[in-house]
DNA sequence: TTGAAAGCGCTAACAG
DNA sequence: CTGTTAGCGCTTTCAA
């Protein structure tokens, strides 16, 4: 066991309570029980134990993460975005993935509580209907939503507004000439995002009167699943733009429609959502809505401090992000 | 404050003892103790406080991750692996990035310690000379090196053979007829790594007694900075295939010649190393050398629990696995 | 400016 | 099978 307070404090010939004000009011101590006491610390190598001092403090300046996947560059940028706000604001960060699975939603959240760290960042798969955040909000544990979009107002929350950025990706095809455009989107089921983006699909298509294709459920991370996309052999029945409901399905579609024999964006245009960094460098540059993943993870921590720190009673509020409309060479005028 | 074992004890009529007995070793409570235990829980919302235990018991269950970035994809993955892992082994991870700040990992480890973390895993700038690791040696506190391959043998990590994965890579550009071969690095003062891997160039060019070419170093994550390949407008001078010391460096260097007016691999191959997941979904697909960086991550925590909780005679060994060179559309056969 | 003492939540002897 | 007790490392009154 590495040495406490208690062998500095015996080996420096004060007390206790001394050592822990210099550690915590320097200012408390006079200049030369401060000399000896840090001798004392250097000598014995001395490091506190937050385990104690969180045990006494109630407090732990430590929050919880949980998202989906790591897999998915978003989510990656967004912790780490919210590691350095923590570590500018002194916080050190507990994290955990789910795997889209519900159910570890739970038992992450659980075991992060159980380790009382003073709040919690997430993304659910349902943020409006979610057992979880209902256990959060019983024990009254201060916690931050990103990427979700909650009804309920009560629900921190930081993120863009995901039907309308849906709204804008579409509508910037529909300005290029499509007509037919369908979107590819993961299982609903997973994602509360993917159901607000089809809405913001819905309303451009209805925006500009055009008919509203039926969406195409995959698997996420699809690869070789290139059943989905056999009706699109025919010329007739295929659309012309594909709208996926985040980069890394449109990466996909693109790699399956060159194994079909279709070319991007001449045979059809592909836009995402996300807008990772990476598809800037892909040549043709993937088009994509845009969301500010590392600031929604940054704007995501202060939130959640300010709700850790601030005085019960004002809390802070959510937050909107802007999104913004990438152009690239995976679409294309559309000339029927 | 949420309810402790003692409100527990109280609402159920019976010891702290005995509340704490059922949540460790519940067949040493009588049945019928047992439930009005688990009444008293449930009613409480009872849940332990790791603080507590952690204090009693010296041990976390915790252990520490310190990555350079998150923006590499390797190293998400890797810390997708560690979190799974770590799940599965009932441990907690805390996590810190330090974006390539040598002081910035001794501030992440010193958080750690000071959180009484188990154990930590790490990738650090240099690892065979490293303060940082001379903390946590001197600590006693176990650790493991990912992607690192220290020269000590005393420090355990786990890794592919960067070296030869390098060597492999380059031998694949020269089967295909390439003579003129160069490096586009990172800084090798990041990344030992990236050292690693210009010695298995320099062996792979050596072996085919070929000429080697002056490296060149470049920030990561370049994206504008075309001035580098500047040199590549003249055919005589530029190579005809380019060894890029990780994937991201390789999109931004495919993406610069494109803006150079030159075409990959028509007028210049490109080969990457990390073999990240986009990288065969793009067009044309990456080639490069693939560390299974999931497994790193999974296989490194592994080894650290083991080292943790293995008694203190046998110490796990250091892993090196396997790496495999992906062929791609970015390399081509050379003609002159 | 400093020390004594209590207690945060939990577990592990040790008794019974 | 269960209770009593002590103590992990730390901070914070309360007194001096």
């Amino acid at each position: 066991m590495p040495p406490s307070i208690k062998q500095v404090a015996l080996h420096a010939g004060v007390s206790t309570a001394t050592v822990s004000r210099l550690l915590n009011k320097p200012e408390s101590v006079s200049v030369d029980t401060a000399g000896k006491i840090n001798k004392a610390i250097a000598d014995l190598g001395f490091r506190p134990n937050f385990n104690g001092r969180n045990l006494r403090a109630g407090r732990s300046r430590t929050v919880g993460v949980v998202v989906p996947t790591l897999s998915n560059t978003v989510f990656a940028q967004c912790l780490q975005g919210i590691e350095l706000a923590a570590r500018a604001l002194d916080y050190s960060v507990m994290f955990t993935a789910t795997e889209y699975r519900q159910e570890d939603e739970a038992a992450a959240v659980d075991l992060l509580l159980n380790h009382r760290v003073d709040g919690v960042i997430l993304t659910v798969a349902d943020a409006s209907a979610s057992n979880t955040l209902d256990v959060l909000d019983s024990e009254q544990i201060p916690y931050v939503l990103t990427y979700n979009q909650p009804q309920q107002a009560s629900r921190l929350s930081v993120s863009v507004d995901n039907r309308v950025a849906a709204r804008d990706a579409v509508a910037h095809l529909i300005a290029l000439g499509h007509t037919r455009i369908q979107m590819l989107t993961g299982y609903f089921s997973a994602s509360d995002r993917a159901i607000q983006r089809y809405h913001g699909y819905l309303d451009a298509m209805r925006d500009h009167a055009l008919t509203p294709m039926a969406p195409i459920e995959v698997p996420r991370h699809t690869g070789l699943a290139i059943d989905y996309l056999q009706a699109f052999a025919d010329p007739q029945q295929r659309p012309s733009a594909l709208f996926c409901s985040n980069d890394l399905l449109a990466f996909a579609a693109m790699h399956d429609l060159r194994a079909l024999g279709l070319r991007v964006p001449q045979d059809m245009s592909v836009m995402g959502f996300d807008g990772i960094p990476l598809g800037e460098l892909m040549s043709p540059v993937l088009a994509s809505a845009v969301q500010p993943s590392e600031q929604i993870g940054d704007v995501a921590l202060r939130t959640l401090v300010a709700a850790i720190e601030g005085p019960a009673g004002d809390r802070p509020a959510s937050r909107i992000l802007a999104h913004t409309i990438r152009d690239g060479g995976s679409v294309q005028f559309f000339d029927s």
